[in-house]
DNA sequence: ATGAAAGCGCTAACAC
DNA sequence: GTGTTAGCGCTTTCAT
């Protein structure tokens, strides 16, 4: 165990400490090209003894190489976003390559930011949340010369490949099941729409799917900060105070959802009969509430790996393939806040 | 708008378009030195011009220094740690470090690749979960030569610095307030041990404090797996069928406690009159549910934020200054499921 | 205020 | 199977 020392190991400190040339040990150390097993042995011995810690950024340098790959995302305290990371994980865990993750807190500008620091690192690979970004990130993406995967909303033109859900597709969906149960007044509770682009979608599906029915939104508001379950629990009873001839409501994602179910659940209130409830996600954490809210799974895991896939695929192909624009489809829940049955 | 070239700019493409030597380029791109205004427009001009991003791998191998700060956590699915994260964030954001985070999922041989790899790209500084790592850890980190703030758990020898909160002392703190309530019939529900060290010194905390008043654990149960939310509702009915007489349910997380408490509100149980509840984090989450779980906040976002500013002091200092040990003090919140006014 | 030369620690390419 | 040479794209240092 070396110590003292303050200067780092180099190649050459283990060069000299195994007696072989520093381009063999290279060689040993990164598995490459045909050493004799006499010598990896030493060299081996030579640099576990030191506890030498190679230099990636030498490394890369040289070999015009770096097995980093740039995840940016809105944030962590979502929820869907480490279920992404996780898929994410999954497929490079076998691979060289390792993600390396930023966060934008939903700020064009910070995303901006964020992208130009990794991009100075020349990573392998970028994958983005969403489609929406300023005009410079659009451009830094395009000129990277580096695979990029837009992931989570495919309602809109991608930079290069996109895997995720229509977000629209998915509130009209909704709007489907709700008017098929027979549910006719509707109120949409979310976040306050400039920040979450995938949300303002769900809503437009949604008053789309609606109005095609000649149905109209009769209430809505919109939160931001707090802790979702109190927020949903307070703009609930709000809602239903000045709108008490609702009959559903549609939340932007399920923790708002569960509040609101909590609530009518205190006030004795019949779910699904009376009024009817969804929300947005599948968030696993809630399975356990005395009612399963009604949602739709947003296939975070699968837009991780596929995302992940890609990146590898072009790596490997040369990235002068066709854009990979995959769709996926979310399945609806019906839990036990929104009807099964009833005819029309 | 330059493209078509796959090749990346370098500082001499910016150079040749400006006219300008790279030495000085590289002077305008980092605002080091004194440049005329007149180079340094022309300069910035034709960066931005061509698109050209910095390669930061070349820049830290020539300057030997790395902006880069590893922060090794077990898990993003915890809710603790993205708020650790958060406070991290918020100091280096007046900085030119930048976190990059690691995730171990709880595994030893996990968190070793992870830090070597990190190591291998010579941060500014390591910031890691938890006092309990393998020898080879212990040796990678005490030999970098960078600054190593060992977070969350005091309770234990550190390799340098360390924040966080004594997780024995949790549990005995726990303990106390129990007692003091006049509950004597109490039962632990817990994550599996081995995986998690700071649970497991809570229950020992506890075990400890109960101890001296010579109250016993009577009951104790762990998951693995699930949503914490239903494991706890499962937990508390299985522990209370085979235990009816316990009085007080100790929880070593907030998601499972939740779950708990919605079990005996259910049942119709009273809380906390017939039995008392606690679980351990103030996760923000959860208020919203019918009642406050008791709690203890885990002084997340200080800890991260004392971590990441320890990072930039070693930095500036030299590392050659005495280690930070600081233990911070979690306050007990006693919320709806923990008498407050019972004399013993 | 600007430029020229050297070199950071490693690996690609080519000898042997 | 092993060693030698050159150079990755910057920054440091020193000269002007």
């Amino acid at each position: 165990m070396n110590d003292t020392t303050k200067r780092p190991l180099t190649l050459r400190d283990v060069s000299e400490a195994s007696g072989v040339s520093e381009m063999t040990v290279s060689r040993v150390l990164r598995n490459r090209g045909d050493v004799s097993d006499a010598t990896r042995k030493r060299v081996l011995a030579a640099a576990k003894e030191l506890g030498y810690v190679p230099n990636q950024i030498a490394g890369s340098l040289a070999s015009q190489r770096v097995n980093l790959v740039a995840v940016i995302i809105p944030s962590l305290g979502n929820m869907v976003f480490p279920e992404v990371l996780n898929g994410i994980n999954q497929v490079f865990d076998a691979t060289p390559l390792q993600p390396v993750v930023g966060v934008t807190d939903y700020l064009p500008e910070k995303e901006e930011r964020v992208l130009y620091e990794m991009l100075s690192w020349r990573p392998s690979g970028v994958i983005m949340a969403g489609l929406e970004h300023s005009d410079a990130a659009r451009a830094m993406m395009k000129n990277a010369g580096i695979p990029v995967v837009e992931i989570m909303d495919t309602d809109g033109r991608a930079v290069d490949s996109m895997v995720g859900i229509s977000h629209r597709r998915a509130g009209m969906e909704m709007a489907k099941a709700i008017l098929k149960q027979g549910y006719e007044h509707i109120g949409f509770l979310g976040t306050k729409m400039p920040l979450d682009h995938r949300a303002r979608k769900r809503f437009e599906g949604l008053t789309e799917g609606l109005g095609k029915a000649g149905v109209e939104i009769e209430a809505r508001d919109f939160y931001e900060g707090g802790s979702a379950l109190a927020k949903g629990r307070e703009m609930t009873q709000t809602m239903l105070e000045k709108n008490p001839d609702l009959d559903f409501l549609y939340f932007s994602n399920d923790m708002i959802g569960a509040g609101g179910l909590l609530y009518l659940l205190d006030q004795g209130i019949d779910v699904p009969g009376q009024i009817g409830l969804a929300g947005f996600n599948g968030v696993e954490l809630l399975q356990g509430l005395p009612r399963q809210l009604a949602t739709m799974d947003a296939c975070r895991l699968d837009i991780g790996r596929q995302a992940a896939q890609i990146i590898i695929d072009r790596n490997v192909d040369g990235a002068d393939q066709a854009p990979v624009h995959t769709t996926l489809t979310p399945t609806i829940s019906f839990g036990d806040t929104l009807r099964r049955d009833r005819r029309v």
